[in-house]
DNA sequence: TTTTACTATGTAACTGTTTTCATTGTAACT
DNA sequence: AGTTACAATGAAAACAGTTACATAGTAAAA
């Protein structure tokens, strides 16, 4: 017995044709008691379930949101997530995750909005364009943005260019001379890259300070902790090195940590190093970092999506989450 | 006016077939560029958008997977996710993500099948019993499951056994003494107990070696770094200790890594750590541990389904994953 | 008894889309 | 030139139902 019973089914096992089947469904009235009875039978002992109907009923109490994120299995993508989850459990929602990896796919995401229907949307640091939103709006779809902001969504973000500043003024404050970075400079065209701004207001911070922040010590490092690793191993092999470095991430933090280690350079002695987003690993590794509330971000980003698919004329809000320095042991 | 423009519309304005116009919404890979623009711009001109009913009717599958699993946030769960998604990735599934929390979140994850057909599901150490899983076998959704083990069902686990055989044996090879574990005792009735598995070969194989595993080195744990990092700073305070510890997964040995750095105790010279998993950041703080490859666990129960999926003849299948002992810095 | 009116049911057409299969055209090998 | 391979397309058959229309049966009215 391979497929899932049909009205066609239904109507043979009962001896009535499919006509009488749909009636009995939908207009129970129009048809003869002994008939209906035995229709009703023949459905129940085939656990007949019309195919539409069911959908129809999810799409009535159960909802579904996507989360829409690039590099998905990045702890500080996993910790907002949490975030999100934790908001959305317990209440009758389902939580789907489209992964983006390329520029097409984020076109891609929208046609399937097309064919399969969400109620709501939180991005994770995606660009998408005013056109874009505008195509998920039509399909009358909520939307969340996080790490990005559009007069068109509800947004919630913070502010890179103060992060910046937070950074060079701690590690001055700590008495450093020469400052270093690590930060992915390369852009790709489907993720957004606030470190750029990090970078920027942190150079702008020193200059106003009376220091330098020099090119050789501007690092390009990849979305990846093991690269890296890899890349100080190096840059503290040669032995010129800055003695702060900021990490635009958690991530590059943690491996920079580890190649100092290797080459026995002393944290914060030598080197300080302070990172931004403190992921959970962050405190098990006694990093000092800026703390962006990730659990946060996805809990907010969640409300602000919730409320407005209960009410969609609400106006859409502007969330800037705050930003703090979490002292801890590398700086 | 009147109607809803239909693919036939469509199809007469663009002067092709009703076909091509499907095909440039379901494949565009397949259509022509030149015809493929065409028929965009009827569809746009038309402000065509397909009948979501129509869709449903004809689509035989729905192209998406679901992945069902306990607290998913946790940092193997994302790493086994990992591995499934990029499995998946480009194959136009979609991924839905249901997070169980309690026993009673598996029989509503059953029941939401029948309303939201699924063409798979993954599950991660989820103890379905045997109703349930015929009842999802009902509905003809093929299913795999990673860290536990049914007949009914393709399956991917590790020899659980084994590892905390592994584990006991290093330990002993490195001249240690004293020996203690760190298990989640406390059992819930939604998710697996690997661990206890991995506790009663450890502490048959230290038996054997003439070693006892004392009770009061049995330390119980939940199932978080920072619970495991307080539980320990009291444990390491005290001044008793063992001087090898086996923790059964390497978030409990972060945490314990954590306790004893505060408390100036030496890793491995005073008390040796070895974990369970792997994850990836146990490579950045050179935690000792025994490898099951995570990711490696989800590509291939993706794989599984899939092949079942393709052709739903072929046998079950079980598939038991190799336990290294990656030897790094903490014992 | 015949007519009328109405109920219960079946037949078959229809819905808008996807998909299989066959056909055509073209480019690349013998 | 002849064959092969393949990309692009259309015709038509599914798909799982609903519904218009026809028909048969029955009860009440004439």
């Amino acid at each position: 017995m391979g497929k899932a019973p049909t009205i066609y089914d239904v109507s043979r096992k009962a001896g009535v044709s499919t006509a009488t089947v749909s009636r009995v469904l939908n207009n129970p009235g129009k048809v003869n008691q002994a008939t209906r009875e035995c229709v009703e039978n023949a459905i129940r002992e085939l656990d007949y379930r019309p195919l539409l109907e069911a959908r129809i009923r999810t799409a009535k109490d159960v909802r579904r949101i996507c989360v829409c994120a690039p590099h998905f299995t990045a702890n500080s993508f996993v910790q907002r997530l949490r975030g999100i989850a934790v908001a959305f459990a317990g209440r009758n929602y389902e939580l789907q995750v489209y992964s983006v990896a390329s520029k097409n796919h984020m076109d891609h995401f929208i046609e399937m909005l097309e064919l399969n229907r969400m109620d709501g949307i939180i991005t994770l640091s995606l660009p998408f364009t005013e056109e874009q939103i505008l195509k998920i709006n039509a399909y009358h779809i909520e939307m969340a943005m996080i790490e990005y902001a559009s007069p068109l969504a509800n947004c919630v973000v913070i502010n890179d260019r103060e992060g910046g500043q937070m950074a060079a003024d701690y590690l001055i404050r700590k008495g450093r001379k020469r400052f270093g970075i690590a930060c992915e400079l390369t852009k790709t065209d489907y993720s957004v890259f606030p470190n750029l701004h990090r970078l920027e207001s942190y150079r702008e911070e020193l200059t106003r300070n009376g220091f330098e922040l020099e090119t050789r010590y501007i690092y390009d490092v990849m979305c990846d902790t093991n690269a890296t690793y890899q890349k100080f191993l190096e840059i503290f092999r040669s032995g010129d090195y800055p003695d702060a470095i900021f990490a635009t991430a958690d991530l590059h933090a943690l491996g920079i940590l580890r190649a100092a280690k290797e080459n026995n350079i002393r944290i914060p002695e030598d080197v300080a190093v302070i990172g931004f987003d403190d992921i959970d690993f962050a405190d098990y590794v006694g990093l000092t970092t800026i703390r962006q509330n990730l659990d946060q971000s996805g809990r907010i980003a969640a409300d602000l999506l919730t409320n407005r698919m209960k009410d969609p004329s609400r106006p859409l809000q502007h969330v800037q989450l705050p930003l703090t320095i979490i002292e801890r042991e590398t700086a």
